[in-house]
DNA sequence: GTACGATTCAAACGGCTGTTTGAATCTGGG
DNA sequence: CCCAGATTCAAACAGCCGTTTGAATCGTAC
């Protein structure tokens, strides 16, 4: 009842048709990429997908969850960290616990972590019923974490004030990570995004002072 | 030569076409929206896409440049406002003549502007060639003016820099702007989107605060 | 009134889509 | 060895896609 011991390409041919359908869809949108691109990628027939996810929804689907369990696994690792030492964590060092591990992933060359990135920038934009209810579901909890630890680093900030923080810090990151090349286009080749620990560093600088921004007046009522 | 008088649902064929298909785009995308479902939403024949833009790539350029070639000009005429008053502008009112004109059409009900700035936040993470070149296109100009007006009122900021953070403050506006619904979803209600004044006045704060953060000085050199 | 250009129309084009089917193939356990 | 279950396979399904065509219709200028 198990697979064989060796493939073809590589691996078993579920992982096969997730890393083509990853690629294919960075590249081309979910729309435009068709099963059969799919397949023939995977070096698998046209009905594996049906077979293996149930139908190209839940292929999509299970594309995000793949990456997305351990990426939350390592932001929740590391926020763990910063919280058994005793007193509330620097606001930097929480940023950072959220930031780096989608950075690193990004930037992984040898998994399909950087097609993958490209899609998470989507998830967001992406129209339709399809992907909708999925945001919630996959970063619900890991949200809702990184929210209390910014609220005891930021104990006089309101709760709605600082969702909206969160929001914009997220429209940051989510633009900055989700196409690392997208500002060197942009800058003419005057910005450098190679150097992962240099925009984590722009990144957080920026996003922290945006934080600890006092309120404007009109807002402190 | 001319068109008549009186139309059967509202305006020529071409601008029923044009709302049609920007609505239908925002709901549902760009590949998953026929020309069927545009030309019978716009009440006209199916040739009616073809005939007066040549093909759907052209259609979906046309919906981007209604739009934007007012949006550019509300936002550059507040720009030269500013810049007439002799010294620098204040880093808000710049912020604010980048971020009000687009504010303003994401509120406006009557035009479809309400849909369209959902199109304008896909523009950036759509996949594949067909709007590949069609940002600096629409935008390259007006992001260089702005670009210029930022760095008169923050002098000591390294060119490269400078860039880096607009970067950081696009995604955050376009995160904000393109969907002013999300923010009510992601916080259970807690925040409020609909009064644009606050939204746009917490959101320049938070940019502004980034933008005047001090270098992190591993990037002072 | 008639000729002309612009616009609309119904119909068809070839091609590609996601999904289903039923048989062929493979693999490990009794 | 052979069977049961998991996987692969080729083929076909109905349906929709964007685009093209050539004729019909419209409004206007002569």
């Amino acid at each position: 009842m198990k697979a064989p011991e060796h493939e073809a390409p590589a691996g078993e041919t579920r992982d096969r048709l997730l890393d083509a359908a990853e690629s294919l869809f960075a590249d081309a949108g979910f729309d435009a990429t068709s099963l059969r691109q799919i397949t023939t990628g995977a070096g698998a027939n046209l009905a594996a997908v049906n077979y293996h996810f149930g139908s190209k929804d839940a292929l999509i689907e299970a594309v995000f969850r793949r990456r997305v369990e351990p990426l939350n696994a390592d932001r929740l690792r590391r926020l763990d960290a910063l919280e058994k030492h005793g007193d509330s964590a620097t606001l930097e060092a929480i940023l950072e616990a959220w930031l780096v591990p989608a950075m690193r992933l990004g930037h992984d060359d040898a998994s399909g972590g950087r097609q993958f990135v490209r899609l998470l920038g989507r998830i967001y934009s992406e129209p339709g019923p399809r992907l909708a209810n999925l945001v919630p579901q996959l970063f619900g909890e890991v949200f809702a974490r990184f929210r209390d630890a910014l609220a005891r680093a930021l104990p006089s900030l309101p709760p709605a004030e600082l969702i909206w923080r969160m929001h914009f810090l997220l429209g940051s990151m989510i633009h900055t990570i989700a196409d690392p090349a997208r500002i060197e286009r942009f800058s003419g080749g005057l910005c450098d995004a190679s150097d992962t620990h240099l925009v984590t560093l722009r990144l957080i600088s920026f996003v922290a002072a945006g934080l600890r921004a006092p309120l404007p007046e009109e807002l402190d009522r």
